[in-house]
Parts: structure tokens; C-alpha cells; sequence
DNA sequence: AATGAATGAGGCTTCATTCAT
DNA sequence: GATGAATGAAGCCTCATTCAT
């Protein structure tokens, strides 16, 4: 058969029955646990203490129970934060409730944070394990870049260096991230100096104060005038 | 699948021969294209002009290929660090030159980069249309919150609000990885204040105002004594 | 699955009560529709206006639906027949008489016809797609055959080319596959005489000349002399 | 993934390599004893001595099985006619050799013939014992009206009643199964006089002459002129 | 070294049938 | 009688890996 009998997935049946929640629940136990490509739907049913084939009841298959997983914890997520933020006032407050919520979050769930944070993300765990070591070089790089930056004074005598690192090394990677995807038609380079400025101001120098930036644009092997400080 | 059946390989045979080599740019090729999933070995010794038999004799076999990939970039990347580095004064202009390094690095090989910046880390391209909406929406909370922060005057009027939640979003996210997979014993909540100030300074707030930090721990939907700037 | 699992089924429950000719009716127009293999049983319960249990209320399942509905059918036909036969006088007349019940029968209900012509025998659309040029290449050759006797003085000049190669077609085929089923210890070679007179004179052929019929044991390209006619 | 990956596969490989003609005989011989849809491809494969994944490196699944082996066996069917078909005269000596090329072919293959004849059109066999009563009473009746033919003087007194019987359904089969798929436009009933010519002559009328025909078409055009010989 | 045909365990999905309500 | 949610065995196909040449 070649025609399309497309599926009709009740996803909300009978208010009160919790099959589809406890499936879901389960996926996103059994998830956390081995991985979305080392699942098994069979596992995902077992742990929810139904059949195979009622998994296919309410989801239309592996790959629907993680997204609608994904989404509805974004939403969940969302319906969090609007109330929370119409109340706090503008500004670096608010900015820091949206940073909490953001944190609690996860902190609640873990493991539905694993899935979100690991899972979706990442390859087998071998493979994590055989980049590790490099991944681990170029981290110590960047911390002994933000290390050194505090002996000279640039930077806060106080920066926890290995949360600043992951907190920059995020953000770059976020940034980059973007770009490859094409969500930004902006050459990366052209990027460096706000977010030099953002970064540079995080870690507590001066005034962000990122300097002119001709030389990248302008393949200059940088003589940038010294910013006062 | 995880088991480590150990071969011997021969990962550089014949000085000059290039045929690993030649593999490993036709994997960034093809994964770049397909995905690690979505590509075959076969796709793979294709693109190389080799059989498939071949790649198993330089490489243990498809994950061997990506760990490779991976691993030889960074340490290319590490490579290029290191004398920029050194002939840069520490503190925030030598932040300035690695975070100038991360970027021209992805930029001048875009293939390479969409294998570590998108197949090294998400899901089927599938998975990804699906969560894109709700995350859209995430990502706008977080954006209005810059926003309304600018207009408050606690951030800078010049701020590049898009590129500032991508740094934002990514170092966060970072830290919540981290916190994930067990590499600090710290709960998350006790990074909050940190984390925030780094942010809140990147913005142009006065000096990340670390503010109190009470009111987590409290549960407290906290009212806070607005520090002056 | 082909366990004959005895169950007590009433076929005929309340009188007046039309469940099951709904349910044999909607087997019809689904099967007809999608064909047996692509018909669940959903689809027919779905059709009829019942829930899927009530299906099994009153048929044994689904292969009980489609022998009831081929059942049914033929004594239906098979009722019509008597009477009208009864009238007819003997022999060419009285087997016209026939011939006309069968083709009204169909015309009358295409929707039946359509089951048991084509979904009663035949496998998925895409395998006779898959078939129908090589078939066609065969019937063209068989058409050829009699345009040539036509054209050689042999055959009716008015014969209906495409509904006489039907004909000769469906009648050795019926033959063949009767012998396949072993419903008849004879070689099929023996039955070539007796279907060539029938054939040869079904198109106007003399007297169907029933010719030797030597050379097939002897698997001899036979010079047989032409016949007068 | 999403991606079409169309698959090459391969049906000639090295001449001489016997796979894939090995795998299509022993196709051939699961589904002539399992039926299509009884038989796995795991039983093919076994019985032609191969792992299940090989068969796929020769064929795209079980339909390309079962639609190659069709296609085979009717292009070597019509590989026979051509040679022999071209040294016959013309007529019904050409029709004659047809017949015999026919019969032949089927009974030189009985494997092959049970797989074309039964399985390729029929549905399980409980499903054809099921139908089996009700068919043998319609193949009654019409046996019936030959024998009462015979008696009444306008049939052979020769004839075999039980093969013109299966000769005259399988024609009717044949043409109203054309007519269900939309094959030609033309109404049923409008094929009933050349139909009845043609059968009635196969049994030794007179010359066909079937008679009047109006009643059918009732508004009956059947004005036939009757063709003299 | 290089090849690529062969392997076969693995896993998702379907759907006829059941049975508690 | 009627329902339809739940079941779970069944089966096609994939593709990383091997190994004889």
C-alpha cells in the first residue's frame, strides 16, 4: 500500500486517563537513561507498564514523544515564566528572575534536564568520551586566557574562572552555532567585537570597552590602540 | 554497540599516502550533509573514491570516524592557539585575540563546522523543525527581557538584543550542561548570582549589581530593594 | 492464523435487525475501495457505523467477512439463475439466457464486481502495475494471432479482436489454473485438442478442424497439412 | 531521515554469479507453497541459501520478488511464441501452436504455474475453501446448460462438459474482469451477443447464431445482420 | 593494501482480535 | 448488545561490519 492513511493520534482522550502522561513520562525516564538513540520503543512501553502498541495510541512514534516531550517542557517552561516576569521590574532585574527561573527549572527535574540538556544534543556517550580530552584542552586554554586576565588585573580578582569559562564558552558557541545554521546573515568576524565587549564587561574589565576592531575586517594583524582604562 | 573491540589500526600507514585523510574529509563532507545518522559508510567511502572495506582499514568504523574528525580539530584549533596566544598581553585583549581565533576558525570551514556546531550535537533535522516553535518562543521571552531592559536604561541602548540572547542563552545553557552531566557538585541555584552578574555586566548594567541572594533558597517570589545604579 | 478458531457467532440475531448486512455492506465498498489486505477493520467498522467489537458480534473476523460477502453473493446469482433458466428452452438459447444473468449480474453491482473480479484475486495495485506490460505484451501477441487467421480467410471477418483474445485468454487460463489446483489428473497437453476445436471455432474457424494432434508428444514444430476448409 | 535514498540495486552482477537466480528460484518455490503474503522473505532467503540482507542487495523487497518473477516468466513465455509463431500458417494452426505453447509452458513448470495461477491471484486458501462450495453450485448450473445442450441436440455430443464449462467461465471471467477495471467503456451487456457467438459456437451450434438479442438491450439496436459463410 | 559482496541482529511499526465496561 | 482502548506477535527492511579474494 502506497497511500498515506494518515494516523489520527488522540493525544488528550479521556480527561483524567493518564496513558499518554505516563508514556511520556517514561519516555522521558527511559531517555535520560540510555539515550533517544538507545531506546527502544519496547523499553519506553515497559517502563510506562503498557504495550508496544498502545504507545502508538497516543504518539505516532519515537520521534514524536521526544519532541512533543521537548515541547511541552518549553511551554511548561514559558507558562513559568510569564507571570513571574510581568512582576519584577524592568532591568537587570528582571533579567536575574528570568536567570532563576531558568535555573530552578532544571534543578526540579533532572531528569527530564538530562534529556533536554544531553540527550538532545549530544551522540552516544562514546563518542563524548572519545572527544572529551581535546574538548578538555581547549577549556583549559580558554580558563588559563581568563586566569591570566585576573593576575593582570583586567579581570575580577573574584571570577569563579571555571563558571566564567563555561559561561563563555556557551556563548560563543551558541553565536556560532546560529551562524552555521544561517539564522544570521552576518559574516561571524563582524561579531567579535560585541561580543568581545559582553564578554570582556562579564568577566568585570573596565568598561567592556572592546576597542576599535578594524583589524580583523581590515586582515590587520591588530595594532589597536591601547583603550584607557 | 559499546563495546570497545579493539583492533589494531593503522591510522597513518605509508607516509605521503593520504587515503585516511582523504576519509576523514569525505566524513566532515557527508556527515555535514547528512548527519552521523543519516549517513552510511558506504556513503562515506564513496565520497572518498575508496571501497568500503577500505575505512575499516584507518578507521575502527563509523564512530571512530566522527571521534577522529573531532578530535583533530580541536587540536588543529588548539594548535593555532597557542602562539597567538602567547604573543598577547594577558587580560581582556588576549580574551579578544582566542575569542577572534573561535570565530575565524568555524568561518574559514563552514563544512567542519556544521559537523561540531549541528551533527555533533542535535538530532534528526526532523526534531529539530519540531521543537523550533517552542524554543522560538523561549527565546523571545528572553529577548523582551533585554528589551524592556534597554528601554529601563539598565543596559546599553546599543545593544545587539539578538546577538546578546544568543550569548546569554548559550552561557546559561553551558553552565545547565555542565550542572547536568555532574561536573560540579554545586547546585545550580547557587550560580545564579554569578551568573547573573556576568550577564548583567555584559549588558552595561552598572556592575552586574550581585544583588542579594536570598530569596531562591527562600523560595521567595523576593522583593528586592532596587540597588542604585 | 489459519487455525479455525470455532466460535459461536450469530449471523442472525434479532430479525430486522440489519447490523450485519450494514457491516457486510460496508465490508463491500471498503474492500472494493482499499482491497482485502488494505482494508482494516477499522475501516469497515468505521464505514458501517459501528464500533470494531460489534464487527466481531457478528463475523468471525475478517476473512469470515469476505467469504460471507463472495458467499452470499454467488447464491444470490445462483437464485436469479434458477427460475429464469428453468423457462428457457435447452441448448444455445438457454445458454444465452445464462450468459446474459452473468454479465447483468455484474453490471448491476459494481461495487461487488469489483471485489470479486479483482480484489478476490489479485495482489496489491502496485504488483499489477508491476505486471500489466509484460501481460500486455502477451495479449498483443495473442491478438496478433487472430488478426493474421482474420486476415488469412480463417476467422470472422467481424470478429471483436480485443474481446476474443479476453475470451481465449480467461478460457485457457481458467483451464490452467484448474489443472495447477490438480482438480483434473489429465496433462494439459492432452487438452489441446479438444480447446482448439473450441476455440478456433468460437472465432468462425470452419468446423475447428480438430487436426492431429500428434506432434506435441513428439514436441515436434509439426508440418501439419493445411485442412480444406 | 526523510531523504529518498533511492537504492541502487544491482540485478546482473557478474555474469555467472547465480544469486539473484537463485534467490528468484527459491522464491518461486516459497510462494508456490506458502502463498504470497504466508511467505517471509526470511523463507526465501533461507531457501536459496542466503542471508535475508542479500536478498536485498538484488531486489528492492517482496513485491520486486514476486513482480520479477512474473515479468521473467512472461517474457520467456513470449520468447518461445516468437520463433515458433513465425513458421505457422496463419489461422487456426497458429492459433493451435499458441494453445499448445500455452499449455505447455505452464505444465513444463509447475512451480512457476502454481505461483502465476493461484497465488498471484488468489487470497489465502482458507479463504478460497471458504468460497468453494458456492462456486462449485455456479459451475453446476452452467455445466447443466451444457449438458442439457447436448441432449437437446445444439451442442457436440462429444463434448467435454467439464472442460467447456471451465473454458466458458474463464472467458466470462476474463471479459467482465476487464470491464471492472475500466478497460473499455463499452456496457456489459453489450458484449453479450458476441459473446454468446463465440461460446456457442465453441460447442458445436450450428454457426453461433445465437439467436435473437433484443431483450437484453431491450431498447435492443440488435439488429444484427446475420453474416452468411 | 584494497575490494565489495555477504551477513544477520536489531527495531520500528502495524493491525486483527480481545475484553472490561 | 455495543463499545473502543489495549494488546503484542509478526515481519519487513537497514546498514555497520566482516572476510575471502
Amino acid at each position: 500500500m502506497t497511500v498515506a492513511r494518515r494516523k489520527i493520534v488522540r493525544k488528550t482522550p479521556l480527561p483524567g486517563s493518564s496513558k499518554p502522561e505516563a508514556i511520556l513520562g517514561a519516555a522521558a525516564r527511559v531517555f535520560a537513561a540510555k539515550g533517544y538513540h538507545g531506546s527502544l520503543i519496547a523499553d519506553v512501553a515497559r517502563a510506562a507498564g503498557v504495550a508496544v502498541g498502545t504507545v502508538y495510541l497516543y504518539f505516532e512514534g519515537k520521534e514524536d514523544l521526544l519532541v512533543t516531550l521537548v515541547r511541552r517542557s518549553l511551554e511548561a517552561y514559558l507558562e513559568e515564566c510569564r507571570p513571574l516576569l510581568a512582576t519584577e521590574a524592568a532591568g537587570s532585574a528582571r533579567l536575574r528572575r528570568l536567570m532563576q527561573l531558568h535555573l530552578v527549572f532544571y534543578e526540579r527535574d533532572p531528569v527530564l534536564a538530562k534529556v533536554l540538556q544531553v540527550h538532545l544534543r549530544e551522540v552516544e556517550p562514546s563518542i563524548r568520551e572519545g572527544i572529551r580530552p581535546a574538548l578538555r584542552a581547549v577549556f583549559d586554554g580558554m580558563e588559563e586566557v581568563l586566569r591570566s586576565g585576573i593576575a593582570a588585573g583586567d579581570f575580577d580578582r573574584g571570577l569563579d574562572v571555571k563558571l566564567a569559562r563555561k559561561f563563555l564558552f556557551g556563548g560563543l558557541d551558541a553565536v556560532v552555532t546560529s551562524w552555521v545554521l544561517r539564522e544570521s546573515g552576518r559574516p561571524l568576524r563582524a561579531l567579535l567585537d560585541p561580543l568581545h565587549q559582553m564578554a570582556a564587561r562579564s568577566f568585570g574589565a573596565a568598561n567592556g570597552d572592546a576597542a576599535d576592531s578594524s583589524e580583523i575586517a581590515s586582515g590587520g594583524n591588530g595594532r589597536r590602540a591601547r583603550r584607557g582604562r
